[in-house]
DNA sequence: TCGCCTTCTCGTCAAGGTGACGATTAACAT
DNA sequence: ATGTTAATCGTCACCTTGACGAGAAGGCGA
């Protein structure tokens, strides 16, 4: 029997940490449907290319980072038939943490980007095109979740980064406070999460504070606990 | 620009416990490619039907269940251009998970389906057709995870289950043996884990067992550690 | 220069969770 | 009756965690 066919795109939820607050990279639609709402960026997977490759080239795009110390993994798709009034249109999304705010509007395609924190925009239904709110609302439960049982708080910090500049990652990311003293003992102590270069900076202020670097580890044991 | 057209399809890594051994359900081709090679039970998505429900209908149609008592997530996409040799096919996978071994070849469709042990399919690279190695990978690594942070592990027993036989189910998943207990005293003290229901059974021998029914936990605080 | 403020870093202590393991209970089989 | 099986309860040492004190080492303004 004939099958029906699919046109599949990759979205992206590009999250970084600016100012202590949680951002996500959004572009203003310039074209029907949904034209001048906001939408996370995206566009169409190329006939012979994979869904990674597609993600990757799609973050290249549109931050004009080629993900260097950051991190893409595939999120989950979203298939719904009404989804996009265009037709069947499959969206594999993906979500991307990246060091800094690389300046909006870097790229060439979308010309109008821009970061948005994360929780204004959750907390308005509307303000997001097709079911872009859902799968923002996924990306960012999938961020926090992976804050606990993996080192990935890392791709949020430049390569060498101080435990005060990873602890006010997962400040913003969970949205909640962190003992400074607690949090340095947890993360020196658990093994493979980071590794000190044994240099220091002073770009915090305060007393110097030693620079590392990521571990090796992929999981954390155990867990870091996210508060109750 | 005119973007291609991709072939949607479902694929399942249905997952149980029988006789301690974690299996899961594969057919076996009919039809080239790979005519003859087991492969995970799947099939195309529907004009307008939604990923979910095409995974639940394939679900109902190779095991003969409605789903009841068992569990059913999306795991991931898989999207490779060369992954079948027909063409741009893109897998949407689901891993579900379900009590007791319901009788193969329950269903109409899949005449030639079994329940194989997942230790001996990852063992050779070469037994699943397609990419359906990585993804039966995928699904026993998500399924692990997800018995440590989830309540999940009673999704593969029926309705009213002991202790001991959800202990077994993590051996089984993880293929590790725990201490009964100290899993007692963890599973019992968890809030929302299980709630006694005041019945009792002897089906495993020894001292009569309570009967536990799950509780309404969503995720388990603090989680379930696997053996290092 | 001298406080003062900031942030980093190390310690202490009590509370709670975990692993190891002894002991008892309550069914069934022979 | 006796042994076997598995469930359930208890104990104890150890470790992790949360709360918080205290000092170290920079910058900055008076």
């Amino acid at each position: 029997m004939a099958q029906p066919d699919f046109l599949v795109a990759v979205d992206l939820v590009i999250l970084t940490v600016d100012a202590d607050v949680l951002k996500v990279l959004c572009v203003r639609r310039g074209v029907a449907p949904y034209k001048g709402r906001l939408a996370l960026p995206g566009g169409f997977v190329r006939p012979s290319e994979d869904l990674a490759d597609a993600a990757e080239r799609e973050l290249g795009e549109e931050t004009g980072l080629s993900d260097l110390g950051g991190h893409l993994e595939q999120l989950a798709t979203y298939g719904d038939p009404k989804r996009d009034p265009r037709g069947r249109v499959l969206s594999v999304a993906h979500l991307a943490l990246v060091p800094d705010p690389p300046p909006a509007t870097a790229g060439s395609d979308a010309a109008d980007a821009d970061w948005f924190a994360v929780e204004e925009l959750l907390g308005s239904r509307r303000r997001l095109a097709f079911d872009h709110h859902r799968i923002l609302t996924d990306g960012v439960a999938r961020a926090r979740a992976k804050l606990e049982y993996s080192p990935l708080a890392a791709a949020f910090c430049r390569s060498e980064f101080t435990i005060g500049e990873l602890r006010q990652v997962y400040e913003a990311v969970w949205g909640a406070e962190l003992d400074p003293r607690n949090f340095h003992r947890k993360v020196t102590k658990t093994p493979g999460f980071v590794e000190a270069t044994g240099r220091t900076t002073t770009r915090q202020g305060g007393r110097p504070a030693r620079l590392f670097v990521a571990g090796g580890a992929e999981v954390l044991y155990p867990p870091m606990q996210a508060p109750a």
